[in-house]
RNA sequence: GGGUUCGUAGCUCAGUUGGUUAGAGCACUGCAUUGACAUUGUAGAGGCCACAGGUUCGAGUCCUGUCGAACCCACCA
């Protein structure tokens, strides 16, 4: 490249919102589609709408920069997108949440009037979204910004879901699911959480049987007993009917042999609750057994529990013991430690329940990530992350895709008329994007935040988007995809990861992309995860104000090793906050020292980077004189090692290298000794310090360009350097 | 019950395919300081690399087992 000295402005920048707002003007975030550079693709992983974005994103986005920022400097077209999620169930909660501080009942408001304040809320939290986004000097290409409640991703989400229902993988029907009754909607396995509460186990007399369980308030649901096919103790009660006390008149129940009871376990008998339990659910299809529903969808009992109809659940427990012990059918009770399945988002007890909702037939798309991930194709960070994938890929359910929520892209499936879309009637369904006509009604569902998200590693690029702005997107689809880094949290690996490795091989044939970054968690000294009501995260626009960006991002680079989990406190990321705060310091000095008092300043300009050679020996170089020849060499060895490290996505290496090649060797050892042949030794000098600027600016981009910006032969941005070729 | 990962200095952790004397930061001790830099320099102390076997010329690193910690999955009613 040419330097046209005239054409070079000193940038004197008064604080980093000047120096991001210059590189975002000089549309340097920018991918060039239509370029003849090699691309390099990341995807950010869209944040949820809900708030701010918390030390574990900061890493994750600390990461996904470097790495955007390193391959930029290798001369790739790089394609940094940005994007958010609606997060259906949480946005929604704390959405409603606010709207009841305000004493505004989300009936009351109605749907439409409640998406146009879902819209306002979004665009709020997300202004604080972006805000940190850019706090963080996150080089991400914000022409190609994307929502996925977008028209774009809507249309992309209307054709998997068309694809799907035609290729006949899409069912509605009643099925058991897991049911929040406080978020009032199905979710998934997935979006739940397991507390270990302390119970009691209760006998129950059962006809001639006596049988424990935990949940005798589901007794109203039981329509069968059942034992081990195996279990030589009960044989001869197998496929014999008894009359059962239910506490509101007496039931008739078959005693059923199914291989799901554990001989060991209690008495070695079960009662069964098809509507209440999933086990039981799949006992009793096989033993075609009806289905009773004791449980409402608000958490309350129904009718069939005579007087303790409309009890919740724990209060009819407590109130049904006394009659139990009266009528002698509790025999004994026991104490036990059990896991309680629990809302990931509300942290309520979850019931299951039968519910009318749509699935998709999972197998044949499990089938196909399997395949892809045995093939190879994707690198995972670190590498077991692949077998336990293919492992939960293997025995994969059905996905529940129905959410009984407003926020989201609504189930694209209309009826032709109220009546019939109540019922459901499946017959006389259509399929579409827009209503067909007059009449028509919109079934009221939305999709799983997560059908569109598996969906977004196309969707962000124009997938299935027919429109005009759609297609004019084909060239990125063919040039960006797929993905060459997606990086994520270890938690959301099958929620987010499975489906759309899925999904891409389903739709496209191939993997969504080709590195999966998995880093660790932040966890407390205890090893606890963050959260808000355990108050142990530590927020990073803190570690921010206190110690700079470029320094927090480098003290988080420190934890960003594949799958490895970091204990972290407040005082320890101070500790290394100010670390790299003092890094920062040595490096201004340094830089202080070569660019701003130089001995004479008639030697030091050189015309053009050519004419300059810094490797041209001192006199008395040597290893004990740390001369030209021997700092060039570390140099070399320095930055082959950073660009090895970079291309492993090794960056805690990498930082490691830089930081002490910078302090130990250049500042310690060189500059020390440079002191008495200063003017020889100029050259050398500034060479080295704007190699190390650019090895060092993925990392701290800021004070790279900074320091850069007072070089007397330069580009205009370092961001337009190349990465040191070895 | 199945799976994964970890155990290295007082603390938080690095240690790339096995290869000199096992490293960093913080904390600690001595010394220095009109210096580009006290947000510093320099010297140092601190480790049976959880434990026991095995493979190897050679093991923090690979294998087996034991103990300890954490996480994930699963239909323990």
């Amino acid at each position: 490249m040419k330097i046209n000295r005239k054409n070079i402005k000193h940038n004197n920048f008064k604080n980093q919102k000047e120096i991001y707002d210059f590189w975002e003007n000089e549309k340097l975030f920018r991918a060039n589609p239509s370029s003849n550079k090699k691309p390099y693709s990341l995807l950010i992983p869209p944040p949820n709408l809900t708030g701010e974005l918390h030390l574990g994103h900061a890493m994750q986005h600390a990461i996904l920069d470097a790495v955007a920022r390193f391959k930029r400097l290798q001369g790739f077209d790089v394609l940094l997108l940005p994007g958010v999620d609606h997060a259906g169930i949480q946005f929604e909660a704390t959405l409603d949440r606010k709207l009841k501080k305000k004493n505004i009942s989300k009936e009351k408001l109605g749907r439409e009037k409640w998406l146009e304040e879902a819209w306002k809320f979004k665009s709020e939290v997300y202004k604080s979204v972006s805000k940190t986004w850019r706090f963080l000097g996150l080089s991400a290409d914000w022409s190609h910004e994307v929502f996925t409640l977008d028209e774009g991703p809507r249309r992309a989400v209307f054709e998997e879901f068309k694809t799907y229902f035609e290729k006949g993988l899409i069912y509605k029907g009643p099925y058991i699911v897991q049911w929040c009754p406080k978020c009032n909607t199905a979710i998934e396995d997935v979006e739940l959480e397991y507390e270990e509460r302390k119970e009691k186990l209760y006998f129950l007399k059962y006809g001639p049987l006596t049988l424990a369980t935990a949940r005798p308030e589901t007794k109203f649901g039981d329509t069968a007993m059942a034992v081990n096919p195996k279990d030589k103790r009960y044989k001869e009660y197998v496929g014999k009917v008894f009359t059962i006390e239910t506490l509101t008149g007496n039931r008739k129940m078959k005693v059923v042999a199914d291989s799901a009871v554990d001989p060991k376990f209690g008495t070695g008998v079960i009662k069964v609750t098809p509507g209440h339990d999933f086990v039981d659910y799949e006992i009793g299809k096989r033993h075609n057994l009806p289905i009773l529903q004791a449980i409402n969808k608000d958490g309350r009992l129904t009718d069939l529990a005579g007087k303790y109809e409309g009890m919740k659940v724990m209060e009819a427990r407590e109130k049904m013991l006394p009659e139990l012990k009266e009528k002698g059918i509790l025999i004994k009770t026991e104490d036990y430690t059990h896991n309680v399945a629990v809302c990931e988002r509300c942290k309520s007890i979850i019931e299951p329940l039968i519910s009318e909702e749509w699935f998709v037939k999972v197998k044949d798309l499990a089938k196909g990530a399997i395949s892809v991930i045995n093939e190879d194709a994707i690198n995972f960070l670190p590498k077991n992350y692949k077998k336990i994938l293919v492992v939960w890929l293997k025995d994969l359910h059905d996905w529940c895709i129905s959410r009984t929520l407003w926020w989201g892209h609504r189930i694209p499936v209309w009826y032709p008329s109220t009546r019939s879309a109540r019922s459901g009637q499946v017959a006389e369904m259509k399929v579409s994007l827009e209503s067909p006509g007059k009449g028509w009604v919109q079934d009221e569902q939305v999709l799983d935040t997560w059908f569109s998200s598996g969906l977004w590693p196309m969707s962000t690029l124009g997938w299935g988007d027919q429109s005009q702005s759609g297609k004019s997107k084909w060239k990125e689809l063919v040039k960006y995809f797929p993905w060459d880094f997606e990086i994520s949290a270890p938690e959301i690996k099958y929620l987010w990861i499975g489906r759309m490795i899925m999904i891409s091989k389903y739709f496209t044939n191939t993997i969504p992309f080709k590195v999966m970054f998995f880093h660790g968690m932040l966890r407390d000294l205890q090893g606890r995860k963050f959260s808000k009501s355990l108050g142990n995260g530590v927020d990073p626009n803190y570690l921010i104000d206190q110690w700079g960006v470029d320094a927090t991002r480098m003290a988080l680079y420190t934890y960003s090793i594949p799958g490895r989990d970091g204990r972290v406190s407040k005082d320890l990321l101070d500790e290394r906050g100010k670390n790299f705060r003092n890094f920062e310091t040595k490096l201004r000095n340094i830089s202080r020292f070569i660019l701003e008092l130089k001995p004479d300043s008639n030697v030091i300009l050189s015309d053009s980077e050519e004419s300059r050679d810094p490797s041209s020996r001192t006199q008395d170089d040597n290893k004990e004189n740390f001369g030209n020849k021997w700092i060039m060499d570390e140099l070399s060895k320095t930055s082959q090692k950073v660009t090895k490290n970079l291309e492993q996505l090794e960056l805690h290496l990498a930082v490691d290298e830089i930081y002490n090649f910078v302090w130990h060797q250049f500042a310690d050892k060189y500059i020390e000794s440079s002191k008495n042949r200063r003017v020889e030794a100029q050259p050398t000098l500034e060479h080295i310090l704007k190699q190390v600027l650019i090895l060092l600016h993925p990392f701290m981009p800021f004070l790279t360009e900074e320091i850069y910006q007072k070089f007397g032969v330069k580009r205009k941005s370092i961001m337009l350097e190349d990465f040191p070729q070895n």
